[in-house]
DNA sequence: TACTGGTGCGCG
DNA sequence: AAAGCGCGCACCAGTA
């Protein structure tokens, strides 16, 4: 069947999906009309793939994370996307959607997406093989009934301009995640090595505890008076802590460094270095990196806000003392960069509040809200800013806060009113239009059961508590995910951009990145408001003015011509360690 | 043996 | 034991 080379206009949109035994791919017209259907060999699969995507084709699947790292790994990066699954997810939950009820009853697609974190090459999404592991829908028809349920359910919402963004950028975000771990981070397993052996100590040969932390769990122990006290289970040590003398009612760090006594200081040294051994040391070391590259598994929107996740190796736990790890191969640059106060900059594009947008431009945002006078210090403006966003009502950041809704009415009006519409049980929506999700059956019972005259003061404490922490939760959805969009939009544009940068010659290649990325800029690892972008040495300049132009682009795709500049904190550097 | 819940700590 | 959001992971203890 040649329906696809016959016709003369270029496919707006291309369905993969299965039909029967084969892969089949259905071309789309801008209106979503079916134009013609094509029936791929398995071989030939990503030279079809490949073709169709110089040509300018929009790809539509049921989950990126069953076409693409294959794609990946044969050299082809794709566009632009359609990812049924994480837009279905949108959808379904959207406010601004006026009847979900047809995406709401299509719950094939309400599935996480089947990955593995300790596999070393993506896996082909096997068409041919039958069913399979397959969670999602694959036939064909069915993709294209859920591309037109979607379509549709786009056109009749309240805001389809913005749901269409929002789509666009969550399934990007999907792209970018797959690239993410095809390229991996460049990770420089003797500086891993050097800083364990330097914290912990040489590893003995036939296993067993590293010498500098047994040599601390002894000193822990003898302080305790407690040769035999096992420090890894909590109410032992507990237990043991009261035994000498020392009144605390937890064991963690905070609690103990108040105290004074000659047990503190070795036991918070032995939670740091028995943290570094079980979380990032050797096993971790052997477990998630290979050939120079750690390589974690994102999950878009794994987190109801629309934030990333990840499973396996702790890719968004990486902590800062390992960054020096991170570190770019020879004849090649790491450009780190982080948005300044992501959140509050956010807060006050969305909420058009004018006070804290000239807070915030062109400084530092917490400097300007005490050039502002609402309060004395950075610190304090720190700690006010996130109480404000959080929900604190104690402490200095509950005390802070009236100054706050005095000089910034309309930011603190919009978290406020988030917070007052989820205690009542209501739903609330980023600037893009990803919503809430409702509360639970229990939610309401409670609710319910505190209104009933029979109703005990238990009940009522347990209600008024649970709405307040559903208030806290609905304050900060809206900031937190309307951030993520920002990200989002952030990382989609910077991806287009990178990917229009000269390639270097062969010579200067990074292999390990694959094929797609092994002479071009490429991201590296993303965790909210940062990114790392790994660089051939002659085109760092040129990443990082893309990485910059990004963030301009993706505050105007939001925020349109609102007066407030999302500053970066941006270096070039061999690692990704602050002093590198 | 395979779960689940609690605790604690890493990240934003 | 955080006051105040969102996560993942390791470990232990209790249970099925």
């Amino acid at each position: 069947m040649s329906a696809v080379t016959a016709q003369t206009e270029p496919a707006a949109w291309i369905v993969l999906g299965r039909e029967g035994d084969a892969a089949v791919a259905v071309v789309l017209d801008a209106l979503g009309a079916e134009r013609g259907r094509e029936w791929i060999a398995a071989g030939e699969r990503t030279a079809w793939i490949a073709r169709h995507e110089s040509a300018g084709a929009r790809w539509v699947w049921a989950d990126t994370t069953l076409w693409y790292p294959a794609l990946l790994a044969e050299g082809v990066r794709v566009a632009r996307c359609h990812d049924l699954r994480l837009c279905h997810a949108v959808l379904r939950d959207s406010a601004a959607v006026t009847d979900a009820a047809q995406l709401r009853a299509a719950t094939a697609w309400d599935r996480s997406p089947l990955v593995d974190p300790r596999a070393d090459i993506p896996t082909l999404f096997d068409l041919d093989a039958g069913p399979g592991p397959a969670v999602l829908p694959t036939d064909a028809d069915a993709l294209l009934a859920e591309f037109g349920r979607q379509r549709a359910a786009v056109a009749g919402s309240a805001a389809p301009g913005a749901l269409q963004l929002l789509l666009a950028a969550e399934s990007a975000g999907a792209l970018v995640a797959a690239e993410l771990r095809a390229a991996g981070v460049p990770w420089d397993v003797a500086v891993h090595r050097d800083l364990l052996t330097a914290e912990l100590g040489d590893l003995p040969v036939g296993g067993g505890t590293p010498p500098r932390l047994a040599e601390t769990a002894d000193q822990v122990r003898s302080a305790l008076g407690d040769p035999g006290l096992s420090l890894d289970s909590q109410p032992k040590l507990l237990r043991a802590l009261h035994r000498a003398g020392v009144a605390v009612e937890s064991t963690s760090r905070w609690e103990l460094a108040e105290q004074r006594h000659p047990v503190v200081a070795p036991l918070l040294e032995y939670k740091r270095l028995s943290r570094l051994y079980t979380a990032n040391g050797w096993a971790w070391l052997d477990e998630w990196v290979r050939d120079g590259r750690f390589r974690p598994v994102y999950l878009p929107a794994g987190v109801v806000t629309g934030r990333w996740a990840s499973t396996g190796g702790g890719a968004l736990q990486v902590p800062r003392q390992l960054r020096p790890a991170v570190r770019a191969d020879p004849g090649w640059l790491l450009v780190v960069a982080d948005v300044a106060q992501l959140e509050p900059r956010v807060l006050a594009a969305m909420a058009r509040d004018t006070a804290l947008a000239d807070a915030a431009r062109g400084r530092d945002l917490y400097e300007g809200v005490v050039a502002s006078g609402a309060v004395a210090t950075r610190a304090e403006a720190k700690i006010a800013m996130l109480g404000a966003m959080y929900g604190a009502t104690t402490g200095d950041s509950g005390r802070l806060l009236p100054r706050l809704r005095r000089t910034f009415p309309r930011a603190m009006a919009l978290v406020d009113d988030a917070a007052r519409t989820g205690e009542d049980g209501g739903v609330v929506s980023t600037l893009l239009g990803r919503s809430s999700p409702p509360p639970s059956e229990a939610w309401h019972e409670a609710q319910s059961r505190a209104g009933d005259p029979e109703a005990t003061e238990a009940d009522e404490v347990r209600a008024r508590r649970w709405a307040r922490d559903r208030g806290r939760f609905t304050r900060n959805f809206v900031v937190q995910g309307t951030a993520a969009e920002w990200a989002l939009a952030w990382m989609a544009d910077l991806r287009g951009r990178l990917a229009a940068i000269a390639p270097v010659d062969e010579a200067s290649a990074a292999p390990a990145s694959g094929p797609v990325f092994a002479r071009r800029p490429h991201l590296a690892f993303y965790l909210h408001d940062e990114i790392v972008v790994h660089t051939p040495v002659e085109r760092a300049d040129d990443a990082a003015d893309a990485v910059r132009a990004a963030a301009a682009s993706a505050t105007r795709l939001l925020f349109g011509d609102f007066p407030l500049d999302f500053r970066l904190d941006l270096r070039i550097a061999r690692t990704a360690d602050k002093d590198g």
